[in-house]
RNA sequence: CGGGACGUAGCGCAGCCUGGUAGCGCACUUGCCUUGGGAGCAAGGGGUCGCCGGUUCAAGUCCGGCCGUCCCGACCA
């Protein structure tokens, strides 16, 4: 049993100045985690059993669909990082050293590479397939940003979980019992969360899906249909091909100059001309490691950049700069023009429905009108380029959308074979045949997760944990430690409930009540057993709800046995 | 990496503009008092003012460089 008193878990009064969101800001003054440096943290005892819980929960639900834990290395020689192609590839997160010999190694990101070489080496028969292997383990990811505490840091515990079927049924069949497995694992946490369609990233893939805990803090936008059951990150949500035919090339006529000085964004050339920005034929550059291309798209709407990237399979894209646009274009930016481009055009879908719209005219201070797509420009292909936005229909069922904010605390993916091809995991299938390993990888964010729980449960007195990953389920708290009979009497209780396998917090700390409350609320607790003299003297103690704030008057000789099913209540609520 | 801000006691902050004794609240230690929602009184301890350099008789304060941290953008569990 624990005792406070004895116990390290520095809880504060005053919020420190660099947390910014709530679950930051009460795992610091809780008392749970504190910052090692920026995106690095120490877990303090309080803050190690609740990713404990999360983390049990993760392995109980692994195990039940089949899947087996391993622990795979932090740190992994360059060798399998160059094989996958992933060592230049991955970028500047992947954190890279040299041992005294001189030979490369990094700290993992994630692990595809080296179960990919263990399970090469040790699969070499259909008759082993499928495989399931999942880890609980630290990783590095040099972000470009930390942020938010354990929301986004640099080194953190994920769970992650590689597949391996014989053919692309069997990983199919993989993938939806992960992705229920992920279901049971969000709900017993008592997370409310959706999970989406999602671009796959540097990871690859053919298609994945985000577990996303639905919150304002989160860093992501998501839609969702209101009548189906279609959901995406908006940086995948596929917009309809609206708006007709491919422009006809034989309209009569060319486009005209016209002066527009110093007009450049969509609003003030629209204004400008009299027309609506949905005529305007808008024109943006794109640096890649595929070469420039330029994205024509209806004035209206917004570029998708991951869809740019998808379609030109480039492992990179990014806005030209200044000095590059005038390379492209001649001009200073805010007047490209697809007409006379010397590169590759990409249209989006709404460029179709622009019969005659106006454009740059790759000319400082000039724009052209009457531009016919299709006459005086032909685009090498019509694609799906843009964001959808408010008031864009469901691609699936044309139901309306919604816009809300979620926290990436999951993530699926069906690979194919892009790590088996590269490695060359191969087995012998049933005809004696060699064949490629089809895999899949299952990621989850174990301290995410916990901030993200903290998120969608908080109110302003501190965190209201759902039992299931509460660091304690319990705390006794006699509101004084002099009263030497009353101390006595909790501290019977917290002991029979320690020995029935609660976990419990005795309070025995020589403070004034109102500190104690304080911190039990703060720490958020679901249940606090409170001693109180007036209550002790007349033979009766309280049990009260962290989350309703429900109080009940108990008789002493009964405490124990209603906090044991009051706690398993809520241990039920937690069971999918 | 681009843009913005900050760095003074464990935490939250003032002092800097206008250079001259380093301060407040909380926390901590001791004693008294108090015990149902972060009490009160009294006495204490704790700071190379992020680091380096410059200006000056004198730098927390002015100037330069570096480091660190946070917030907004591109990345992701």
């Amino acid at each position: 049993m624990i005792r406070y008193s004895r116990y390290l878990m520095p809880t504060t009064k005053e919020t420190p100045s660099d947390a910014e969101v709530a679950s930051h800001r009460l795992m610091l003054r809780a008392g749970l985690i504190r910052k090692v440096a920026s995106g690095i943290y120490n877990y303090l005892p309080a803050g190690l059993r609740v990713l404990r819980k999360v983390e049990q929960i993760i392995r109980e639900e692994m195990d039940r669909a089949g899947a087996q834990e391993v622990l795979m290395p932090a740190v992994i020689p360059a060798e399998l990082w160059k094989e996958s192609g992933r060592w230049d590839a991955y970028g500047k997160e992947l954190l890279r050293f040299r041992d005294r010999a001189d030979r490369e190694f990094c700290l993992g990101p994630t692990h595809e590479e080296v179960i990919t070489d263990l399970v090469r080496r040790e699969v070499r028969s259909y008759r082993q397939l499928p495989l399931n292997l999942y880890q609980i383990q630290d990783k590095f990811r040099d972000e470009i940003r930390p942020r938010f505490g354990l929301m986004r840091g640099r080194e953190f515990f994920m769970k992650d979980a590689y597949s391996f079927d014989a053919d692309e049924e069997g990983a199919a069949e993989t993938y939806r019992k992960m992705y229920d497995a992920y279901c049971r694992i969000f709900r017993r946490m008592g997370l409310s969360f959706r999970a989406v369609e999602a671009d796959t990233g540097p990871i690859g893939g053919s298609s994945s899906h985000e577990f996303m805990v639905i919150a304002e803090s989160g860093e992501d936008a998501i839609v969702s249909c209101a009548d189906c059951s279609y959901a995406a990150n908006v940086e995948k949500a596929e917009c309809p091909a609206e708006g007709g035919d491919e422009p006809a090339a034989g309209v009569p006529g060319s486009p005209r100059k016209v002066p527009t000085p110093g007009k450049r964004t969509i609003e003030e050339v629209s204004a400008f001309l009299g027309i609506d920005p949905g005529m305007l034929i808008k024109t943006l550059l794109f640096e890649s490691d595929q070469g420039d291309v330029a994205v024509v798209l209806s004035g209206r709407y917004e570029v998708n950049e991951v869809k740019v990237k998808n379609r030109i399979g480039a492992e990179w894209v990014k806005l030209a700069g200044e000095d590059r646009v005038r390379k492209i274009t001649g001009a200073p930016s805010g007047y490209a023009g697809p007409v006379g481009l010397a590169v590759r055009v990409l249209a989006d879908h709404s460029v179709r429905r622009i019969a005659s719209g106006a454009t740059g005219a790759n000319e400082k201070d000039a724009h052209l009108v009457d531009v016919v797509p299709g006459r005086d420009f032909r685009p090498e292909s019509y694609a799906d380029l843009r964001l959808v936005e408010e008031g864009d229909r469901c691609p699936r069922c044309s139901g309306p959308l919604r816009f809300s904010r979620g926290i990436e605390v999951g993530h699926v993916f069906r690979l194919g074979t892009k790590y088996s091809e590269a490695l060359s995991a191969k087995y012998l299938d049933a005809g004696g045949k060699d064949r490629t390993i089809v895999m899949g990888c299952y990621g989850i964010g174990v301290g995410r997760t916990a901030a993200a729980a903290i998120e969608q449960h908080h109110d302003e007195d501190g965190i209201r944990w759902p039992v299931s990953i509460a660091p304690f389920e319990v705390c006794v708290l006699p509101v004084n430690m002099k009263h030497a009979s009353l101390a006595k009497a909790a501290e019977r209780v917290a002991q029979e409930l320690f020995e029935k396998g609660i976990d419990v917090l005795y309070d025995d700390r020589d403070e004034r009540p109102g500190i104690k409350f304080k911190d039990a609320d703060l720490v958020g607790i679901p249940l606090r057993v409170t001693f109180g003299e007036k209550n002790f003297e007349a033979g009766f103690g309280e049990i009260r709800d962290r989350g309703t704030g429900a109080t009940d008057r108990i008789e002493l000789s009964a405490i124990t046995a209603r906090v044991l099913e009051a706690v398993e209540r809520k241990r039920k609520e937690c069971t999918p």
